[in-house]
DNA sequence: CCTGAGCGG
C-alpha cells in the first residue's frame, strides 16, 4: 500500500539519538518529525525508527540519497514506511 | 555492559 509521508529507518547504531537522525535526514529534505523506537521494558533502542517529512516527494528523496548510506559507522537501510 | 532482523513512542 502506500506509505505517504514517512519512511523506515533500519540498521541503526544503538547509540544514535532522534536529533542525529534528523540532522542527517535534513540533507534529503524538509524533515518534520523523527522517532526512533525504544524497548518499553528496558527504554533501549531497538535499532529502527521512522522519518517523516513535510512532502512525499522529500521522503522519496530521502529513499534515494540515504538509503545505503553510512551513518555513524553503520549502513542504514532507508525505504518508505508502511502506513500505521 | 550485551544484541542486529525488521515497520512505531
Amino acid at each position: 500500500m502506500s506509505s505517504g509521508f514517512s519512511v523506515f529507518v533500519g540498521n541503526l547504531p544503538y547509540r544514535a539519538t532522534e536529533d542525529d537522525l534528523g540532522h542527517y535526514f535534513s540533507q534529503a529534505g524538509n524533515v518534520t518529525q523523527v522517532r526512533i523506537v525504544y524497548d518499553r521494558q528496558t527504554n533501549r533502542a531497538k535499532g529502527f525508527g521512522f522519518i517523516e517529512f513535510a512532502n512525499e516527494q522529500d521522503a522519496q528523496n530521502a529513499v534515494n540519497q540515504l538509503n545505503d548510506t553510512e551513518f555513524q559507522g553503520r549502513n542504514l537501510r532507508v525505504n518508505l514506511a508502511n502506513q500505521r
